[in-house]
DNA sequence: CTTGACTTTGGAGTAGACTCCAGGGTTTAT
DNA sequence: ATAAACCCTGGAGTCTACTCCAAAGTCAAG
């Protein structure tokens, strides 16, 4: 399945993608293994050619990747990428938004452990003498409730 | 080993210890074998022993990790925490500091995130029609740079 | 033609923090 | 005495996003 004849003109290996995408040819491989980036197709001997098509879908990839998407969501990416006329703005939005909203809970829950955090630094004194009456071990040994309860 | 005769009179097995800190045995076995929570005996039938020091640890242990701790980090508070005369607060005080400056660069790093995330969900309409002309399959088909260069 | 760089496959290993399982023995209540 | 509920061990499986490996075939330069 050679197929999109104009598509496949200048094609190029694997270590050439990898360089251009500035990833490792296993990067490459375990894209494809899990369904996002197939060769256009394969040399006699084998090998692996990627068209202009494959350069633009990995640049893709990454893109997705960098702003927080997992490979599964990407997957959901591309697929609306994929099939643009039958998909909506509206598909395409809500996936932006569930993320959004899954990396607001991450950050509140580390700016509450920052704030724990915090609370234990600034009760000890940091000096030299021994731990014996530290603050920080006395409540972490309160338990996670009692610490709460105690804080003030 | 029994030891500490007076630490080890009324003792637990393990669905108690379970059912008081609220994880599952499977956990404080878990827990065990990596050497953050050691039975103070066991009875006759190898059932695992547990006092109220290793109450009182297991809460050590599920507070810190309330907090942020890798269960590798808490080894070694739990390490200060028992040779506390030994140690100081200066040491104590390194765990915490250097864990707050890593919550610090997550939350960073997923605030970026989150800019970008937003820019993407704000520059499109949402709307029922084909996403043939969406902004958010755009800017990631521009790749990570280009999008982050034209953004503006 | 030879050497070295490149490519193929399948499979194993990594970190973190568990969870689940099988195939036993034990305790407890009735 | 018997059933339910508990406990033991060792080991495998989960999730994510790769990375590394060996053994073998292929390609490009000199
Ligand atoms: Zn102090
Ligand atoms: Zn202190
Ligand atoms: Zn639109
Ligand atoms: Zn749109």
């Amino acid at each position: 399945m050679v197929s999109n004849g104009s598509e496949c003109r200048r094609l190029v290996k694997i270590g050439t993608l990898a360089q251009l995408a500035g990833v490792s040819t296993d990067t490459l491989r375990f894209y494809e293994k899990n369904g996002l980036l197939a060769p256009c197709s394969r040399n006699a001997a084998g090998y692996r050619l990627y068209s202009a098509r494959e350069v633009q879908r990995i640049r893709f990839i990454l893109s997705a990747k960098s702003v927080g998407f997992t490979l599964k969501e990407i997957h959901e990416l591309l697929a609306l990428e994929v099939r643009r006329e039958q998909a909506s703005c509206e598909d395409v939005k809500q996936l932006v938004d569930e993320k959004i909203s899954v990396v607001r809970q991450r950050i509140a829950e580390l700016q509450r452990i920052q704030g724990s955090l915090q609370i234990l630094s600034d009760a000890c004194c940091g000096g030299d003498e021994p731990a014996s009456h530290c603050t920080i071990l006395e409540a972490l040994n309160a338990g996670p409730d009692e610490r709460l309860a105690t804080e003030e």
